[in-house]
DNA sequence: AGGAACATTGAACATCGTTCAATAAAAAAT
DNA sequence: ATTTTTTATTGAACGATGTTCAATGTTCCT
């Protein structure tokens, strides 16, 4: 139901008349809706990480192309699931509700993916400083994604976002590598 | 009332109380709430181009330090008005309805800034291959502020957030340049 | 003053998530 | 096999919330 009508279009009238259960009933299944949003992002975070997976071993090995390859992953993963992708980032709870360890360390895999080619590419950071790396070059190229498949703005072609993605990407990457020179 | 309690914190009778009249005649000012948090983004949006503006103008002129000043000006803005830095994109309104023209120009401005300093950067670009890379490099700095103000994963304290989106714009920038040369 | 245009009110409506006493079903115990 | 205990399910009810609207004030022009 997220995928179809998004996150906002998820009611637990609707979603109890499709399993075929009382409204009540769901509750059995889930604290709250808000334990079903995190349920659902889990598998999606989990399907992402096998996208993400994929591109990281498909084509040229160089860490500059397989970083590049898993940024075009990342976008055409957003755009294959765009409801389900943005139920990951924009469903916010109660701020003094916590999040359960499994969906953290759900979130946390992602990096994983950055974490390898880019320690190849510089050779010479700690693992901390690779840690916050990988994460800010995450962070940008969500960033490009999340306002690239924004409708209200200028609709930007999916193809052009990919271009324009893989070109930041590099810059970034080749700007990374000279400054650590 | 946003910037006290989010965008989700925001509720017409509560509205209706603070400003003295009843709940209904919240609608005589507004069509409904979407458009009451439009014309708070619109606000936000104008305080925001002058913080920008701000940082523009001041210190080294370099094209270089000039985009780095804006990056850090927009990471401080969005710490500093967090939840109505929040209600500009986290607000998502019925798919159907349209965006009214005063609030998409109101967004577009915000490219404006950028564009100027990085057309002295990259003098063989066109107009329209500049303001792709004008809203790419805005994108990517929008991506790292929002994950890095992010309380639900790793809290990021603020300094080294900073230090990260300038040091990747920096990099970003090397990269942009090198591969124009 | 009279009346038309406008503004304000607050009750009512529809739609949510969530709770819970009542009930049914299943499992365990005798 | 029957009773007892535990568990699951139901659907009505509750409280919030955005929105509407007939009734009631208010303003202001002639």
């Amino acid at each position: 139901m997220i995928a179809e009508r998004g996150v906002a279009g998820l009611k637990t009238r609707d979603l109890a008349r499709e399993i075929g259960c009382a409204n009540g009933a769901v509750y059995n299944l889930v604290a709250d809706v808000d334990e079903l949003v995190l349920r659902v992002g889990s598998r999606t975070l989990h399907r992402l990480d096998k996208a993400l997976s994929a591109a990281e071993s498909a084509g040229d090995p160089s860490p500059h192309e397989t970083l590049v390859r898993i940024a075009i992953a990342y976008c055409d993963f957003a755009a294959e699931n765009l409801e389900l992708w943005r139920a990951l980032f924009e469903h916010r709870m109660a701020a003094d509700k916590i999040l359960p360890d499994w969906s953290i360390n759900d979130q946390m895999q992602l990096f994983r993916h950055i974490y390898h080619p880019l320690a190849l590419l510089l050779p010479e950071r700690s693992p901390e400083e690779l840690g916050i790396t990988a994460r800010s070059l995450f962070s940008a190229v969500h960033g490009m994604v999340a306002l690239g498949l924004e409708q209200k703005l200028v609709a930007v072609p999916l193809p052009a976002l990919r271009n324009e993605i893989a070109g930041l990407v590099r810059a970034m990457l080749d700007g990374l590598v000279a400054r650590a020179e």
